[in-house]
DNA sequence: CATGAATGAGTCTTCATTCAT
DNA sequence: TATGAATGAAGACTCATTCAT
């Protein structure tokens, strides 16, 4: 039984590997040039070997997707646990968006991914993940208006929908002309970022 | 010289053709399902050709996404010409633009192209339409200000940074998940994009 | 040497299991889908362990080849016993045939495999399963002809043969046309099988 | 005009000259052993290439059995302008099967992966041609029987079916166990189907 | 200018077989 | 004996790009 355990482990681990590999795949190669070819490549593993441990193609990048929105869904329960005001818990996430984007640009690739090509549905999975998200999201916003910070007339539904709509746009927007509005406009990312912050806490509030 | 006119008049028909049939080809195969073959049937031209007329599959694409972006400039202009109040105009170009969207849906593929795929980098001539675009709202916001009705503390080139970052992400918001908003939580795209732009004027007025 | 027995029976006996699970897989997925990966599912054994028991996968085709061979032999065997003339004997293997060909519609399959493939050569097993059929036949043809009732002219064995090819073609002609058949010619399975017979009667007759 | 004829004529040779190449391939590596890459090695052109002049490589197959049906139509149309009787035709085509078979026994390959994999859909085109064979058959046995010399109670459509069938068999066991036969019992191919067609002259006639 | 035949690297996927444990 | 992870050759098919005519 132990050994039954054992295998199981290293069988994840492998797993594990594997997605690394295709991260680091999609880092080089960029999102459309991720291959089973290059993932075999970069395991030191035979091509035949990868679908050992995933049925397709298709598999890696909806996991990849949902290990994606895992880490940032744990960032987002550490701010529902601190102790701010729901009203400022709705600006860090915003920013904490922001910080996830940084530390991993690759999740915004394979997120757009699915939204960019309407022939990949997504898996039941995934979808479960995109709504957690959602939630925390509404459920910050349902207490904020509840704590009468927020402006009574908007859905908490809603605002979160819309927050999050926002958000992927301005990263979206941060990371392709970014660094354009640095050099000819001279507007830093923490500039646009803290404007974007404000601009929302103003329209959000009563 | 006249013939070298002439010549060249033909030759830019010709490219519009081909970007045409491009256009045709993208809506019933998808922005994936384009492929030069498809384009030269749809033209009615050999293959070979379509390479005397564009260096590039990706040149083609790339004249789509300037294309798009200065059909979405003339909504713009028309909006500036408007004798509404510039908080209004701004409120009109988040609108246009979702209409713009309903559309011509192709237009936020081919954006989003460009956004995804980190290789394919913005010819000087896309990055013009781009500036071009901000351009407007920025002019927009500016005479906002001076009008008194914006927030003074927020920058005009910064907030029409912002506004087009966000309207883009609602618009992709409403794509990807707008049908499962409409029958999961009953939450048409008319509320949601009506929520966004209360949200944006309450947070940008003074 | 007890013990030496006993592991072979019991070799011999996990060799039939996997022989029965070939057998099964074949069922649903045809005999193109046999797989070595399917049979040690349908075996709940390792796929390696197969390799313990049979060289090859090509092996337990034609093991697979000989058991339904052995099978019909018995078939043919109780139509020996029986007390009918040697000339209703040589009809009721011709039924027989067909009635075993209705029930196990796999066994001509596996026939054609070798019939089909040049490269698959018949090992000496498979080969005397082949001609202890025929033996049969040129058995009950030989008493036909010293019952008085077959034509003298015609030699046993090659009558023998030709049966033999002949049904084995009638069969293929049903397998592959028979529903065409039914549908534009209204020609039965049946029909064609007593006409068939009726005149290999006549054919064969003093 | 004369440029566009003389394409067709080239790019109707190039397809012949694939599907020789695909007829030699299949002659030294089975039917079995029958692959794009080896056509495109055989025909010194890019693996591309081939697709070009065939959509699939169940097409290629397709018609290569349409090809093989239709040379055997021709020799059949042969027998039927002769000025033999009815009865000789029948007899003829026998022979004349055979005959077709020993210079080209790759048909019969061909013609038994249709019959073998059921998942192989024969095109329209390939059960006309199918059906063309059937139809001078039924033909002959029909004129017999007019003529007198066929026994009346056998349906001249089911007559030519069991020939057909029966003929195929024969020419599978002759290719399958032909070598056998001469040696061990020292059969010869031509005294079997002597035996064969005498047998069924025997059973056929009035 | 125009053609379109030809290319061939690249893509995903399958599966019989081996071998270290 | 038994395992099952790993292999890697083989397979069908696609498509942007080139080039001789």
């Amino acid at each position: 039984m132990n050994t039954i355990e054992r295998k199981n482990i290293e069988k994840e681990n492998r797993r594990q590997d594997i997605l690394d590999a295709a991260v680091t795949v999609m880092k080089s190669h960029g999102l459309h040039g991720l291959s089973i070819d290059l993932i075999a490549h970069e395991t030191n593993l035979a091509k035949g070997t990868i679908y050992l441990y995933f049925k397709n193609k298709e598999e890696i990048l909806s996991i990849l997707t949902i290990r994606a929105r895992t880490l940032l869904i744990k960032d987002f329960q550490k701010i529902e646990k601190n102790k701010e005001s729901n009203i400022e818990q709705l600006k860090s996430i915003l920013k904490s968006n922001y910080l996830f984007y940084k530390k991993n640009s690759l999740y915004y690739d394979l997120v757009s991914l699915y939204e960019v090509n309407n022939r990949m549905t997504e898996t039941e999975e995934m979808q479960q993940s995109g709504e957690k998200i959602m939630k925390i999201v509404v459920g910050i916003a349902g207490r904020a208006r509840e704590e009468g910070t927020l402006n009574p007339k908007i859905s908490p539904v809603i605002l979160a929908m819309s927050l999050w709509g926002m958000a992927v746009g301005m990263l979206q927007l941060i990371k392709v002309r970014g660094a354009i509005m640095k050099e000819k406009l001279n507007i830093s990312e923490k500039d646009l970022l803290n404007s974007f912050i404000q601009l929302l806490e103003n329209g959000v509030k009563k």
